[in-house]
DNA sequence: ACTGAAAAACCTCCGAC
DNA sequence: GTCGGAGGTTTTTCAGT
């Protein structure tokens, strides 16, 4: 153990961390940059940041895309309640063939699931309710998104 | 007008969303590996993606990062309701100064809002939800993420 | 674990088509 | 809109500390 000091950190020390801030911030940042912006020469941030990918912490690097001008603007979170609670509990493996369904979350409380999803419009939303029901044996609620404050900022770490 | 043959483009052609799609799934691919995987020369895919940028489409790239291994494990959702109905609406303003909200979404039904959080614990938890109807005058509800199957998968473009 | 240097790959700009 | 090439930059590896 070493600066384990009842702090948030979950095994990662400083330098990891600003590492982590910078790409969640920017993910194509250069190595060169990413050096300069932590304090370290470029062979040494590229050999953490080799690191923290072979450990999980950097699990990918994604482009964020507007939904509206690929033809998806509609976005909604869907709730899920099992009809049958005795059916075995394999509704991400179910569903996970719908490429609408962009985020599955296993949830504590009234409902089982939450899903977010990204439709091309009202009736494509319904197709996709059609299929979740008839994928998972599950009764549905839906919530639309009408718009996006922010999302996906970078986590404080 | 040009392809618009009733498809789901916003606008885009088959070359642009190939682009996106790649990105969306490795947004540190190199121009070089862009080029070959949409058969087009680097210069060709270097102005796409500065055009798909200035217009938008792309609207950043970012690392995903393991709540886990930063201290962060426990995600959740909190649904807002606003407790005086003729206050004026600028929740997203009046809440965007606290880090632990990641995304922030407008929504139509029961509820006005949905917030996704991360924090460290149930105490981080109760703590955010405190600074929350203190700083919005919203009631809320909570809904706790017990695990993810899956999360940010490319949309099908 | 970090550094510095060298080779390979890559990015960016430019003129031409 | 696309291509190929030139020059500068970045990535990646490696020996040394």
């Amino acid at each position: 153990m070493s600066d384990r000091t009842g702090g948030q950190s979950g095994d990662l020390e400083a330098t990891d961390r600003a590492i982590l801030r910078e790409l969640a911030q920017d993910g194509r940042c250069s190595f060169t940059d990413l050096g300069e912006r932590v304090g370290l020469s470029v062979s040494a941030v590229h050999q953490r940041v080799r690191r923290l990918e072979q450990r999980g912490a950097l699990r990918g690097y994604t482009a964020h895309i507007d939904g509206e001008q690929i033809g998806l603007p509609l976005t909604a979170f869907i709730s899920l309640t099992p009809t049958d609670p005795a059916a075995p509990d394999d509704y991400p493996q179910r569903l996970q063939h719908l490429p609408e369904i962009e985020s599955c979350y296993s949830v504590a409380g009234d409902e089982s699931y939450i899903l977010q999803v990204r439709v091309a419009s009202p009736l494509g939303l319904e197709e996709l309710l059609r299929q979740i029901r008839e994928a998972a044996k599950v009764s549905t609620r839906t919530t639309v998104v009408l718009s996006t404050p922010f999302e996906n900022r970078p986590p404080e770490i």
